[in-house]
DNA sequence: ATATATACCTTGCATTGCAATGTAGTGAGT
DNA sequence: ACTCACTACATTGCAATGCAAGGTATATAT
């Protein structure tokens, strides 16, 4: 049971979160999730993931210049991006509660 | 981003801490975690998961005959298998801690 | 006998997080 | 010019695990 298998489904919903708040690249959001508290996220996950979520439009991607390096692959929010996240959140809510339910009463009450 | 997809690494916690409270077998554990909310849960998922968690010895298993059917395979908790429980209640409520304020933070301000 | 509920297990597949690796642009120091 | 560090995107192959589908077997009732 490795920390890394929790995040399954569960970034994909962040993700999305950022990036409705403002358009952003990979590489920043790597930089924003892991402040965020999500330690150690590997570029290996967040760029396929990006990839997926352009070719599911869930996301649309536009290039632009940097003066800090190579040019930068910003995405932003589809409205069928909006409806994911809005499903995302109606059961990331459900299962905060199933789970802390089983915590409360199978930990406390043996 | 299918709803299956969260659940990975998060029942693992979540069968530990019904089993920690009394001990089970799998078919009751099956009908317990959907009681608690989890909908539609596969005996592919469950019977594999115990049986892998008995090899790492975070379970013991012993079997006890039954009036309503074939005999039943009780699990219950090792000492290995209590720490791997509170492994995984912190590693939850740092996941939630840190889900919670991306979306708060991202879907709100914008 | 047949049906139903109980109870466990196995096989094969799909999804997805990640380490490792590659490529390339930009700027600072030497 | 050369090197180094940082920025930035992408691909490959692997590992973990949830699940549908299918199989086997026991107990009870009709």
């Amino acid at each position: 049971m490795s920390s890394t298998q929790m995040l399954k489904g569960i970034i994909d919903g962040c993700v999305l979160a950022i990036i409705k708040n403002k358009e952003v690249y990979g590489y920043e959001l790597a930089e924003k999730l892991e402040a965020y508290g999500f330690e150690s996220f590997s570029e290996g996950t967040i760029y396929p993931m990006l990839m997926r979520m352009q070719r599911e439009e869930l996301v649309s991607a536009t290039f632009k210049k940097s003066t800090a390096g190579p040019r930068r692959k910003y995405y932003s929010l589809t409205q069928k991006g909006e409806k994911e996240l809005q499903h995302f959140i109606t059961r990331w809510e459900q299962l905060q509660q199933s789970v802390n339910q089983v915590l409360q009463n199978g930990v406390n009450s043996s």
